[in-house]
DNA sequence: CGCACTTCGCTACGGTTCGTAGCGTTGCGC
DNA sequence: GCGCAACGCTACGAACCGTAGCGAAGTGCG
């Protein structure tokens, strides 16, 4: 943590106040243990000890446990920028899942997804927010992908964006999740390449 | 249940006994409250309960609720019969993938592996074991489709099976787990239209 | 500086579930 | 009917949960 002066009345980035750098202690406490051994281990107590903060500070900010994980991950994906303009379509959807890929298999991202995912899928107010914040994020950069593949007239105008974008992330989350394969950057390609013959538009 | 008489020395299927019995009991009773409320909701003391079990049983056979939870999924799991051949690929698939979706949408395994998929990514003795009773299992079934398709003719023959298997299955778990979408027929079709002009030979 | 207000730390508590130990009891094969 | 493995039962320490009450510290304002 950087050395905090006594005295920062005022500054470009917004001076961290008492209640922001709590909140950043418990979400990066939250982080680690994440990390460490996925929402099982996760306690608030464990959350409390690491941050050096009280239990009840933790439940007077989230109501438990899934409400400080899901806080973790939205902080996550919302740092994520969006696909530049590369002129070609399966390079941009290369570039768009890998980064997808990168980003969950050297962060922490791909743990805290790992130890999420239930509590994602059967929570009903988590899910909602969840796919809010992510899945509709995903899609929407997908929509833009496609929308300049049809533009260009590489990509079928009818093409299924819903779809395309379960196409792509689908076997993402599948090897993450359940069958532990490498997320490389030849895996990215395969599947980009799988799909990609019923994108584009047939060859002339 | 069948009623079951006090004595059956030998017979067709295998006389219950009694560790047999409680072993069903126990299991059923998992699997009734896992449709109740889902994995969240599942304890060891509840499931003793329920089966008439003393809770010192279960831990004689099963680690913790993790194990019974599995236990129970490769139960449902390994009831799936092999897709027949049908002549043709796309059709093959179909029923493949709609006989799983089915059996996730329809039966409690959906639930179950909502609640299950986080603590099959995290511990590695579940994790294996799911990879070595589930994964490889419908991996198995994908390669025998495609190779009845590469002997018709109609599959490329330098298809890459592991990827066709999770191309047809991370939608679906993606919705499942994560989008929340529908898991139905046309969907199923979606997936398999989709990946298909990357499986079957070029048209000539 | 002093005052009010908010936020936080701390302790304590009842409750649930976990996982284990010890021991009596029952079913089952020989 | 004898012996053994499997089971039922009670009891227990432990971990976490989520909440309450209250004192302490930080914050903002006149």
């Amino acid at each position: 943590m950087p050395t905090t002066s006594t005295h920062e009345p005022r500054k470009a980035e917004p001076s961290p106040g008492r209640g922001e750098r709590t909140r950043a202690a418990i979400l990066d406490a939250t982080r680690e243990l994440l990390a460490e051994g996925g929402v099982r281990s996760l306690t608030v107590e464990g959350v409390a000890a690491r941050a050096g903060v009280a239990k009840t500070t933790i439940y007077r900010r989230w109501r438990g446990k899934d409400e400080l994980a899901l806080a973790v991950l939205v902080d996550m994906v919302e740092s994520v920028s969006s696909t530049p303009d590369l002129g070609d379509t399966r390079r941009e959807l290369i570039r768009f899942v890998g980064k997808a890929v990168k980003i969950l298999s050297t962060t922490l991202m791909g743990r805290v997804m790992q130890g999420l995912v239930s509590d994602l899928a059967t929570d009903s107010h988590l899910s909602s927010e969840f796919r809010a914040r992510v899945v509709a994020l995903r899609m929407g950069e997908t929509r833009r992908v496609i929308e300049r593949g049809i533009a260009r007239g590489q990509v079928r105008p009818d093409v299924n964006v819903l779809l395309v974008h379960e196409l792509l992330f689908g076997p993402v989350y599948y090897r993450l999740l359940l069958s532990g394969g490498r997320l490389d950057s030849r895996f990215v390609e395969g599947v980009v390449d799988a799909i990609l013959p019923g994108v584009l538009v047939a060859e002339h």
